[in-house]
DNA sequence: TCCGTATGGAACAAATATGTTCCGCGCTCC
DNA sequence: GGAGCGCGGAACATATTTGTTCCATACGGA
């Protein structure tokens, strides 16, 4: 359906992610290419945004189909979301954090779809029992994102394994930081 | 101890947060000044980012001084973060999202600082049975402050109140997104 | 080897962002 | 009203970024 596997593509998404608002030439060096190179394949810097932001938003797509997002039970649905989750952080972390990179107008309403999709499983989950009724449907789809890029930053800044991101994100997303069982005595 | 009561620095913050990597220009009118203005208060780009900076540090520190975070117990830490979440989420953007604003050398240390001080709070609160004990105190620095992010962005989106920020923010931080009581049956 | 192809560096023109100067406006205080 | 002051627009010079062209080189297949 998307053929997400151009490797120049990926290589300027996360270097974009990591260094939003760089220029051409951090680009094309962090993704390990001449800037004549990159210029080839995106004729100019709106045209790279924009195939960034598609990038991003099939992924996005793809994550959650991946996991069944709009007829799977929520937890099992967390559980596959928490493999996929540092895909999924990169694309978060391309639509949300910038405005710019969705302000190509169409796209915006793109994500704002795949948002509404997110919210959709999050209304069902409050239904059948396994999410929290008491806070807005629209906060999990916020937090959920959040909690993904979270792990994505501590795995970029060294602090935990890519394999311990998955469990982080399971846990911590579903059950919070409280101590599990254990008050006091 | 800080000064941080300028509207014209908090402004032009708030404006950075929100649209990382924008012009001088935008930064001015954002802010609701005259670029000329903007140029008086900040010689250049380069002075701009290192007062927003220092003043997202300092903002960081006052929060966590506010909150007790060296020793009052974990729970009422939370309870008065919740309080002061959205400046201290304003603070994080500012701080996380983006290197070049810390790039500076030694205020990318006193960030460092200000992690590490949150990081031993997370261990106490561990040590305590506050918090759980089975992911890394780092970790939890990176939830937290991704959860204050998210609040932030929901309610500049408009989804959510600011009054329902604290409230949100102390739930999802602590206990999760898992229904609270209710299994199955 | 020779050819076709893609890459990336160099050099350039154009656009944009940045930093600076000057000047007029409105405001306040006297 | 008049002097002093800060703001912001206009205009400018400079620096940086962007978009383009040309060419030398490296690689793979015939």
């Amino acid at each position: 359906m998307t053929q997400t596997d151009d490797p120049m593509l990926r290589d300027v998404a996360t270097a974009l992610a990591g260094n939003l608002g760089a220029s051409m030439q951090e680009l094309a060096d962090e993704a390990g290419v001449g800037r004549t190179t990159l210029h080839r394949r995106f004729p100019n810097r709106q045209a790279l945004t924009e195939a960034v932001a598609r990038y991003a938003l099939s992924e996005t797509d793809r994550v959650m189909t991946a996991c069944g997002l709009d007829d799977r039970p929520a937890p099992e649905v967390f559980e596959r979301l928490a493999q996929e989750v540092l895909p999924l952080a990169l694309a978060y972390a391309l639509l949300w954090a910038e405005p710019p990179i969705t302000e190509h107008g169409p796209l915006e309403a793109e994500l704002e779809l795949l948002d509404d999709r997110f919210e959709r499983f999050a209304v069902r989950g409050q239904a059948d029992g396994h999410l929290r009724a008491d806070v807005p449907a629209r906060w999990i789809v916020y937090s959920v994102g959040s909690q993904a890029m979270a792990v994505w930053w501590a795995v970029r800044a060294g602090f935990v394994g890519p394999r311990e991101a998955e469990r982080l994100f399971r846990l911590t997303t579903l059950d919070g930081l409280h101590a599990p069982a254990a008050p006091p005595a």
